[in-house]
RNA sequence: GGGAUCGUAGCUCAACUGGACAGAGCGACGGUUUCCUAAACCGUAGGUUCCGGGUUCGAUUCCCGGCGGUCCCA
């Protein structure tokens, strides 16, 4: 039984007839104390009208008496401070919720989303341009709360929401005609269409408005379907679709739709006649608005005066056709914090529309260059694909000295940077800087995949020492046989620390950060070398040896899993 | 002007949503390899959690008022 219910339960018996819903049991927040604690009989004294350590004594009292019920789970029962319940679980208890732990495929994370469907929209980049360091967070913190969600059982829709539709493509259009080389036009690539529109939009600039209007023209022409403009788009958002899903490859992204702007373009006007006859949308000098100045969200424009649309409209537009595609039970965007206005007005919209699906930004901090936003002006603009090699470069290194190869490389470079990213919470901005985003050491992804190799390496070893063993295959600790098993200090911590694994899951999907895993993943690893470093564990006497491989395979079950949750490879030999 | 968001060790960040003496990493200083991978481990130093009130048995966390940074809207 969860712990929580048991302690629940003594809750019951000591006062009968209330509701104790809201007892929970956590991990203690000092070894000194024991290895879990409930903090609510504190909160309960007022109500009950009695002193909280005497709540807490009737509970600890309930608990005692029913060893029935708490299946001989604690060694130590203690009242505390100003009434906090401290509690020691037996060893034999704590070895067999491992036992059980082992047993349970995906290292028990709960499948709370069976039958239910998700749709994330994260990464987002503009077609035509060159992906850079700014896109990561989008990218990296999507992908790893898309993989949480699965991994809890929620069939997961990952889409890619590409900038693909706008002014721009009439400056790149007129840029490609006039401004590449045949070659260049031939081998069409991402780099070449940005060099074609940073010199287009320049000549756009600078003449007496000729350039300008032919642009503007092209955009007409291809907003009116003519076949030459629209074949030219379709292979700019080909050619950009090849180049990003090369980018999404190294870093183990993928999407299941790519839906752009364009895919809702039609899809709009009829958003704004729903707009209209449900008496939301109001015309305003020429516009037309939804007034949301009572919710203090001022007002957001639905089809402005030239008759274009903008963005509010082509995201309720992509509300529609999600929820009638596929009738999801929540949506979730990843994007930058700016537009959080922008998205608590087209939500507030959605409900109005009548639309149930819960609607939930994901908004993080956006990242900068020496403390400034990263742009082409500001000429900070460092390229995703320069990050990554000068991540592999480093990697290398370091590498070559143990004999490693480019794949491996690969994996410890990328790792770095992407746990740089998913270690800290969302909502922070981060300065980039090189060597913080390739840390090798200390917090930071190496770190964990040096303490996964080295179990694996561990566990390698064992094998060849006992290859015709009796030992069950499965790792089980069996703490009913022998409690001292899990005696050490270390070992009990480690134990302890590896029960909570699928509740910082379910932690890190509720509140949407990944960090909250990462920081799980971490403080694990830290336990289990500290572990490593002060307990023997293939030369102790068999049992204990026995006992401590199941605790280190468990242990490499849980990191592999948590890191993959991340999106991080797990090599075995490093 | 209105609104969002953040402010924690020298630096970068945590703190399980109100719990016990606020924890890690980097950096600094000192220690640990005839021993399971030293990308590791152990120890020392480092704090008025921006300031001032309030709620509470209890506040880094919640509320109010300042100050400062970043961003959005007009």
């Amino acid at each position: 039984m969860e712990l929580s219910e048991i302690v629940r339960a003594a809750f019951e018996k000591a006062f009968p007839g209330e509701d104790f819903g809201f007892v929970r049991v956590l991990p203690a927040t000092d070894s000194r104390f024991g290895d879990y604690q409930c903090n609510d009989a504190l909160k309960l004294a007022k109500r009950f009208g009695m002193k909280p350590r005497d709540v807490a004594a009737k509970v600890a009292a309930a608990l005692d008496g029913d060893s029935d019920a708490t299946g001989g789970a604690f060694d130590k029962i203690e009242i505390a401070g100003p009434g906090f319940l401290n509690l020691t679980v037996s060893s034999a208890w704590l070895g067999a919720r491992l036992a059980e732990l082992a047993a349970q495929p995906n290292c028990g994370i709960p499948q709370k989303g069976a039958g239910k469907r998700i749709v994330i929209d994260y990464s987002s980049p503009n077609a035509a341009k060159q992906m850079h360091i700014g896109h990561i967070r989008s990218t990296v913190i999507g992908n790893a709360i898309d993989r949480l969600y699965r991994a809890l059982g929620y069939t997961v829709i990952a889409d890619n929401h590409l900038g693909d539709w706008g002014t721009q493509f009439g400056i790149l259009i007129k840029g490609y005609r006039e401004c590449l080389t045949e070659e260049e036009r031939e081998n069409l690539t991402v780099a070449n269409l940005e060099k074609c529109y940073v010199l287009s939009a320049a000549k756009a600039k600078e003449s007496d408005g000729a350039w300008k209007d032919a642009c503007r023209a092209e955009l007409v022409k291809l907003q009116q379907g003519d076949a030459d403009n629209l074949a030219l788009w379709k292979r700019f958002i080909d050619i950009s679709i090849g180049e990003f899903e090369r980018m999404y490859a190294k870093l183990g992204v993928r999407f299941d739709t790519y839906r752009g702007e364009s895919y809702y373009n039609a899809m709009m006007p009829g958003v704004v006649e729903r707009l209209v006859a449900a008496g939301l949308a109001v015309e305003s000098e020429g516009a037309l608005i939804v007034n949301l100045e009572a919710e203090k969200l001022g007002v957001a424009i639905v089809r402005k005066s030239d008759g274009g649309y903008n963005y509010t409209t082509s995201d309720l537009a992509c509300v529609e056709s999600r929820v009638g595609e596929y009738d999801p039970e929540r949506i979730i965007y990843v994007t930058d914090d700016r537009q959080q206005l922008h998205f608590r007005q087209f939500f507030s919209i959605a409900a109005k529309m009548g639309f149930t699906t819960r609607l939930v930004h994901v908004p993080f901090g956006l990242m900068s260059y020496q403390g400034k936003a990263i742009s082409t002006r500001e000429g900070n603009l460092i390229r995703l694909d320069e990050l990554l090699a000068e991540a592999k470069r480093r990697a290398l290194e370091i590498v070559r000295e143990r004999g490693g190869d480019e794949t491996l490389a690969e994996q410890i470079g990328y790792g770095a940077v992407k746990y740089a990213d998913l270690s800290h919470d969302p909502a922070t901005a981060i300065d980039f800087n090189w060597d913080k985003a390739l840390a090798l050491e200390g917090n930071s992804g190496p770190y964990l995949q040096y303490a996964y190799a080295r179990v694996c390496s561990l566990m390698e070893k064992a094998k060849d020492a006992a290859p015709e063993s009796t030992e069950p295959p499965q790792p089980t600790i069996d703490g009913d046989q022998q409690p001292s098993q899990l005696s050490t200090p270390a070992e009990r911590r480690l134990g302890l620390q590896l029960l909570e694994f699928p509740g910082a899951v379910e932690r890190a999907a509720e509140a949407y950060k990944p960090s909250v895993l990462a920081d799980y993943l971490f403080q694990t690893a830290q336990l289990y070398s500290s572990f490593y470093q002060s307990s023997p564990i293939l030369k102790s006497e068999p049992k204990v040896r026995a006992s401590r491989l199941r605790l280190c395979a468990l242990f490499g079950e849980v990191l592999k899993a948590g890191l993959h949750l991340l999106g991080i490879e797990t090599p075995n030999h490093i």
